[in-house]
DNA sequence: CAACGCCTGTCTACACTGTAGACTTTACCC
DNA sequence: GGGTAAAGTCTACAGTGTAGACAGGCGTTG
C-alpha cells in the first residue's frame, strides 16, 4: 500500500502515514498512558512537526477513536461459526486478552461511545457488534433477538473486564502488600468486610471467573432460544 | 455545620466549603460535560479565584473523584434489609436511574477505579462495595462467596449502565431521524444487521431489560446460596 | 523536459489549561 | 486589642490543542 521510496537518512525521512500515526499512538498510550499522549509529545515521538499529524486525524478526540479502532480490530470475530457458544466464548476470553494488553486503552473503548451516537462511530468500533449480530442471526435468533443478546453478553464481558482491571495492579511483586497497606488504611470499624477480604482479593483469576460466568450466561441464552424454537414450530 | 455569617452584599460573600464546590462541580458537569469543568471556570461559577479550589481538592483529578463520591453518596443501600435478592434489585435499579441523571458522571465511575488501587479509592466511592458484602454475609452468603457474587452483580450493573447509556442520545425528538441517519451512513454491504436493527435499537426499554437480566442473574445466585446451604449441612 | 497543482510537513501565534509560591485579607479566640 | 490560623488572591510558568499561512517535493500532464 504505502511504499514512500525511502530516501535519504532512512530514519527520519519516511513518509508519515495514518497507520504508522496510530501505532505510535498506541506505543505511547500502552507505555505511559492516555494523558501522556499529547499531540506535542506523538509529533515528537515521530520526529515531525506535531502539526502534520492532523493530516491523519481531524483532532485529538479523533486520534484516540483511531486507538481505539487500531485495539478493536485486532479481535477476530468468525461470524459463521456454526458453534455459536464457543464463538462467543472465544471472543469474551479475546477481548479480555486484548484488555489486559491495552489496559489504558480500556477506558478509550468504553468512554468514547457514550459521546458519540452510534451511527457516527469509527466503523472499526462497530465491526464486532455487527458480526456478533451476524453470528447470533444465523445460529437461528431472529434478528431482535439477536440485539438482546448481544446486549446482555456484551453488558457482562464489560463489566467482567472493567471489574477485573480494577483490581489489577501493575507489579506483580508489591501487589499484596501495597494492597494490604492500602486496605489498611480504611477505617476500621466502618470496612468490616472489605478489610476482611484482603487475602481473597489478592488472588483473583480473572480468566476462571469470566469463563464460569460465561458458562451460566451461554447455557440462559440457549435455553431462550430453543424456547423460541419450539415456540416456532407449535 | 457551616454557617458562615452572610455579611455584606450576601450573595459573593459567603464562605466556600467543600459541599459547596462540589455541588457546583457536579452542576457544571452535568450542564455540559466533563470537559467543561475547569478550575478556571468553576472558580468564576462561585465568584472566586480559581485558585482558592485547592484548599478544598488537591488538585483537578481529586475534585471529580469528589463528584463521584457526591453522586454516589446518593445510592442509598440497607445493608441488613432481609431479603437481599429484592435490595440488590432495588440497587441496582437506584443506580442506573442515578446514571441517567447523570450521564456525564458515569465515565468517571468507570474510569477512575481503573487507574487508583482499590484501597486507595476516595471512601465514598467504597462504602457501596462494602455495604453490598456486608447485605450478601448477612444473607447466609461466606464471605469469598460474597465477593465473587459482588463482582457479577456489579460487572453485569456496569456492563448494563454502559450499553443503555450508549445508546442514550440527548435529544429525545431527533432521536429516531438522527439515528437512522447514522446508520444510514454504515456502508450497506458490511452492516446489514445492524442497519436492519434500525427500528430495535430506536425504542430500548432500559429498566425492563435491566429487571429481566437481573431475574435471570439473582435466581442463578440464589440457587448458589441454597446449593452452599445444601453442603454445609450434609 | 517544463510547468502545474496537490499533498505533506513546518512555522508562528493564540487562547486556554493546571497549579506552584508568595502574598493579603478575613475570622476568630484569648 | 493582639495574635494566629485559615481563606482567598495575585502573579507567573510550563504545557496544551489547534487555526492559518506558508514551504517543499512529488506525480501528472501538457
Amino acid at each position: 500500500m504505502t511504499s514512500p521510496k525511502p530516501t535519504g537518512t532512512g530514519k527520519a525521512k519516511a513518509r508519515l502515514s495514518r497507520d504508522i500515526v496510530l501505532a505510535k499512538a498506541l506505543e505511547m498510550v500502552d507505555a505511559e498512558g492516555l494523558e501522556a499522549l499529547t499531540m506535542r509529545r506523538l509529533g515528537q515521538e515521530l520526529g515531525r512537526d506535531p502539526m502534520s499529524l492532523y493530516r491523519y486525524a481531524e483532532n485529538r478526540a479523533a486520534l484516540l477513536d483511531g486507538v481505539s479502532e487500531l485495539v478493536l480490530d485486532q479481535l477476530t470475530i468468525q461470524q459463521d461459526d456454526p458453534d455459536w457458544k464457543a464463538q462467543l466464548r472465544a471472543i469474551a476470553h479475546n477481548l479480555r486478552t486484548l484488555a489486559l494488553q491495552h489496559p489504558n486503552v480500556v477506558p478509550l473503548l468504553v468512554t468514547r461511545p457514550l459521546s458519540t451516537p452510534l451511527g457516527l462511530r469509527p466503523l472499526g468500533t462497530l465491526r464486532p457488534l455487527e458480526k456478533i449480530l451476524s453470528l447470533l442471526v444465523s445460529a437461528g435468533f431472529d434478528p431482535s433477538d439477536a440485539l438482546h443478546v448481544y446486549r446482555v453478553y456484551y453488558g457482562f464481558l464489560y463489566g467482567h473486564i472493567l471489574n477485573e482491571l480494577q483490581e489489577f495492579v501493575v507489579d506483580p511483586e508489591e501487589n499484596e502488600v501495597l494492597l494490604r497497606l492500602g486496605l489498611h488504611r480504611l477505617p476500621a470499624k466502618e470496612f468490616p468486610n472489605l478489610r476482611a477480604l484482603a487475602p481473597a482479593l489478592a488472588d483473583y483469576d480473572g480468566a476462571s471467573e469470566l469463563d464460569q460466568g460465561l458458562t451460566i450466561l451461554l447455557s440462559g441464552l440457549e435455553a431462550q432460544l430453543s424456547r423460541q424454537a419450539a415456540a416456532a414450530l407449535g
